[in-house]
DNA sequence: CGCTGGCTTTGATCCGGGTCAAAACGGCCC
DNA sequence: GGGCCGTTTTGACCCGGATCAAAGCCAGCG
């Protein structure tokens, strides 16, 4: 009955607008990592950017505690680890098996030097990045758990390419940390969207979105 | 008994990093704002991009429903309204009478293309920009009011270069649609923090850091 | 297959911060 | 100086989501 887990493996298109892919079209290695294997960490040395070819990625921060925030979740195509300063701020884990590529920061630097539009391409990105880190504080200040929910399947949706029926590549605790909620609260409200019948639930990592008009309503 | 309101103007240091104000000696029209007054709405054409340079300023978005989420505080000196797509996201209001210099998105790509110098300063904007939000996103997922409240008056302070004493430009609303609470969890956070000798609020816009040591490790 | 251990769900209760209401405090204008 | 109005503080109570606890539910493995 369930469509089979879509691999979530990344095709570079060339665009008309200035993009890294078609800047960078060297490779550059590609290393795998397993499940929650860490890609870097917080306060290492910023030597490198990061491609998603394969999988999902989550960068968070903890607090003293142990409090996680996850500040990003990385699907096939998407960028990160650019940073400002020498060292990363945040932590890089692979939520599923991921296949990631390593671009030198050097080399990035050489070629924004040199090419205007690789230099306009990083600045995109990193805008697009605040952008969504907007997008995120709006919804983490101003919105019940409900809203938040379902704005987390909406996004993923549509950033996983996926129509009604998605693969939701994390746990209920990477969730629960994306959204400043508990694991618990996740969790009932998951259930309770299914019993308002705007989702359905096959399994626990697999969502159908039933009444994507109306999980659009709560989220404008 | 209190020190007057610092003259927050803005005052351009030239430093050894490739920064905006020493690109950008030639002025530019600079209007004055009232204070509420607003500068750039939501969905206007984003011509301009911004720097304050007296007073302070906020940007926000606010939902259907009207809440408000106040996205960053600008002092003198900070630029706002750099936006990647043509119109601008977000609504910027003078929170006090301020002066703002206005300049042409034209000239900042032009300037962009033909020097490297400008076109790094400009990313490191963003990239600021995106370090405030992932800071703000943090706080707003993990942190408790007493530890939000606390985060903000430190950020006052070192973003208005205070000592001790601070003169917070904005009202309780504008700090509650900032820290994701209501105007009364603020009040009671700010009275209590009072009551235990951290802070002293000799007015309502005025705060004294009586144990910034103490404020600094709720913030950690 | 059946057992085991980690997720996830569900239940019961609690509490931090929200809501609603009223009093107190300033500014500001006359 | 006195009155007025918007902001801030304080009080009483409530509720959404957290916490604590106990079942379910698989997936993996022997």
């Amino acid at each position: 009955m369930l469509s089979p887990i879509r691999a979530q493996v990344f095709e570079p298109t060339i665009g008309l607008d200035a993009s890294l892919d078609a800047v960078l079209a060297t490779p550059g290695a590609c290393p795998r990592f397993a499940r929650d294997e860490e890609i870097f960490g917080e306060g290492e040395s910023a030597d490198y950017v990061y491609q998603v070819m394969s999988g999902a990625v989550r960068t968070y921060r903890i607090l003293r505690d142990g409090r996680r925030q996850i500040d990003e979740f990385h699907f096939a195509g998407d960028y990160f680890g650019l940073e400002l300063g020498e060292a990363h701020r945040i932590t890089a884990e692979a939520m599923t098996d991921a296949t990631v590529r390593m671009i030198r920061r050097g080399t990035l630097n050489d070629l924004a030097a040199k090419r205007g539009d690789a230099a306009r391409a990083i600045l995109r990105l990193t805008a697009e990045g605040l952008q969504r880190s907007q997008d995120h504080v709006l919804m983490l200040g101003r919105r019940s758990a409900c809203e938040r929910v379902a704005g987390l399947l909406l996004d993923i949706a549509e950033r996983t390419h996926a129509k009604a029926e998605l693969d939701v590549p994390m746990s209920r605790q990477d969730m629960a940390d994306y959204l400043g909620l508990t694991i618990e609260t996740v969790s009932r409200t998951l259930t309770s969207l299914q019993d308002e019948g705007l989702i359905a639930l096959p399994s626990v990592r697999h969502v159908v979105l039933q009444d994507r008009r109306a999980l659009e309503r709560m989220t404008a």
